[in-house]
RNA sequence: GGUGUCGUGGCCGAGUGGCUAGGCUCAGCUCUGCAAAAGCUGCUACAGCGGUUCGAAUCCGCUCGACACCUCCA
């Protein structure tokens, strides 16, 4: 039997603002699409963030046995430096700057892309495709849109047209505006003259004569409009209706709007069960910006090379920073959260590392399937990892009490709480259990097990200069000497 | 201005109509030659003002504030 048969998950679906029963439309399957990022510069951390989110949730569908096809896309052609179609692509202005082709600029990003995610220890995603690898399936999207009488063609770009749709179908259904509240507020841009009304968006653009990235179409050489790739490559590998569809919170509106009224007008249906958002990042209690100097790359948060924080910080007590905040929480990134969060990490790491250690006894002093069940029920409820991490010090505490002698646990559950917490620790949260000690070569641990030892012989002879002599001098260079009741060990920082 | 997400103790961050979040910090104790580590104990909270309720930080209304989207930087 498969765990997901025992554990029901409520996930909050911003479509109806509620905690929902997740119900698959499959049982045993989950299809999952999650906007990737644009890549024409170095991802932002904020991206990173929302992506991570989605890695644990991905993560906790295959821990509980589902079958889980999880689509996140590359962006490389479409997206537009004003999201109101007007402005240059952003790859393409990015070509320009830098004097290269488009396509190396999606390939330096895309690489760049991987190795951050790679470092922070993602999951690929099953299927990662490309808005250029999809631009058949968009034209025949927009052929569609048209005969529905839904899109029309001006001047070889093809526009949606939100109030025709609006009279039959809701547009604004997710974000929760209203089309004649948009009317009221949206302001008038230049270069909008071909749409009916400012509402409407871009289906496919007409390309400039000087713009590089272009492709033929029945209406024109152009290039699709940035809603419609996710439609095109959503309904392709997951259907025209399937489970979850998520993304970032500042995707809502109007990326994700569109994409519901793009695909209903194809499809005559709602294409997804449940929206997912994650919560922005900032920095510092302000948005991260490169243009005011809050901010940072994923990489300086690795090198340390950044004014904003004081130490480099290990992937993984990035990735422990982040989870220790809901998905669904604006989450401030500070340098004090990420101290305390580093210590916080490391004993967890310690307590995992002496599991081995444990001798079993007659009887436990602490209900292990209570607390087990406390993790799975955690994640149930709408994916709460500060929770789940709550419950992993409690463990901690646990573990470093049986090693200290003043509580027990049997065999059998030993069993459970090194299994429980290897896949809540490693397969689910997706830590890297790196040891402060990690940093040490054999040769180094060697030569500090030599001084261990020398300064155990001073001790024993009283000789205490000499042997606060050693363990200062070590702590000085940052090897740290910790006392136990079974001898000495020590970490590095 | 509209829409959305929020406003919790020294800091970060969960959660619930009446009962311990957790991490970091701080104080005391145990252990230690002294420390560190670990363990134990302690500390303090729910933006403000109304309302509903036997009871609200948790529900409702208003106010103030934050962040995001609607307007380039995710």
């Amino acid at each position: 039997m498969q765990l997901y048969n025992q554990h029901t998950i409520n996930l909050y679906n911003s479509l109806t603002g509620e905690k929902e029963t997740f119900k698959p439309i499959h049982e045993g399957y989950v299809g999952m699409y999650v906007c990737g990022p644009t890549v024409y510069s170095n991802v932002h951390l904020g991206n990173v963030r929302t992506f991570m989110s989605f890695d644990m949730i991905f993560r906790y569908f295959k821990h509980l046995g589902y079958k889980v096809r999880y689509v996140r896309n590359i962006t490389d052609a479409g997206h537009l430096e004003n999201d109101a179609d007007v402005g240059e692509d952003r790859i393409a202005k990015k070509a320009r700057l830098e004097e290269i082709e488009p396509m190396e600029v999606v390939q330096r990003y895309t690489v760049d892309f991987h190795n951050i995610l790679n470092t922070f220890n993602f999951l690929p995603p099953s299927i990662e495709p490309t808005a250029t690898g999809h631009i058949i399936e968009q034209i025949e999207i927009i052929k569609n849109i048209i005969e529905k009488g839904l899109a029309y063609e001006v001047n070889g770009s093809v526009y949606f047209d939100v109030l025709k749709y609006n009279k039959t179908k809701q547009y604004g259904i997710l974000s929760k505006r209203n089309v004649e509240d948009l009317i009221h507020n949206t302001r008038e841009l230049d270069g909008q003259s071909d749409k009916k009304n400012p509402q409407d968006f871009a289906l496919w653009k007409k390309a400039e004569p000087q713009h590089i990235m272009r492709w033929p179409s029945p209406w024109s050489d152009g290039f699709p409009g940035w809603h419609l790739e996710c439609t095109a490559m959503s309904t392709k590998y997951l259907g025209e209706h399937f489970d979850i569809h998520g993304g970032g919170m500042d995707l809502k509106f109007p990326h994700h709007e569109c994409e519901i009224a793009q695909a209903e007008a194809c499809n005559n249906q709602a294409p997804v069960n449940y929206w997912m958002h994650a919560n922005m990042l900032i920095m510092n209690g302000k948005k991260m910006a490169k243009s005011t100097g809050n901010f940072i790359l994923p990489n300086e948060i690795f090198s340390g090379d950044n004014p904003h924080i004081t130490k480099a910080y290990a992937p993984s007590v990035a990735r422990f920073f982040m989870l220790q905040a809901h998905y669904r929480s604006v989450l401030d990134f500070t340098n004090n959260g990420l101290l305390a969060s580093e210590k916080g990490f490391y004993r967890l790491m310690d307590a995992i590392n002496i599991l081995d250690e444990l001798k079993p006894s007659t009887t436990s002093t602490f209900d292990i399937s209570d607390w087990k069940q406390k993790c799975y029920d955690a994640m149930n409820d709408d994916f709460n990892s500060p929770m789940v991490i709550a419950n992993l010090f409690e463990a901690v505490k646990y573990i470093n009490q049986i090693k200290d002698g003043s509580a027990t646990i049997t065999k059998e559950d030993l069993a459970t709480l090194k299994n429980t917490i290897n896949a809540f620790v490693f397969d689910i949260l997706g830590l890297v259990n790196v040891t402060k000690a990690d940093t040490g070569t054999d040769k180094l641990s060697g030569a500090v097990e030599l001084l261990i030892q020398l300064r155990q012989e001073a001790r024993a002879n009283k000789d205490f200069a000499m042997s606060d002599k050693i363990r200062d001098e070590l702590a000085a260079k940052g090897i740290q000497l910790n006392d136990g009741k079974e001898g000495t060990t020590f970490s590095t920082n």
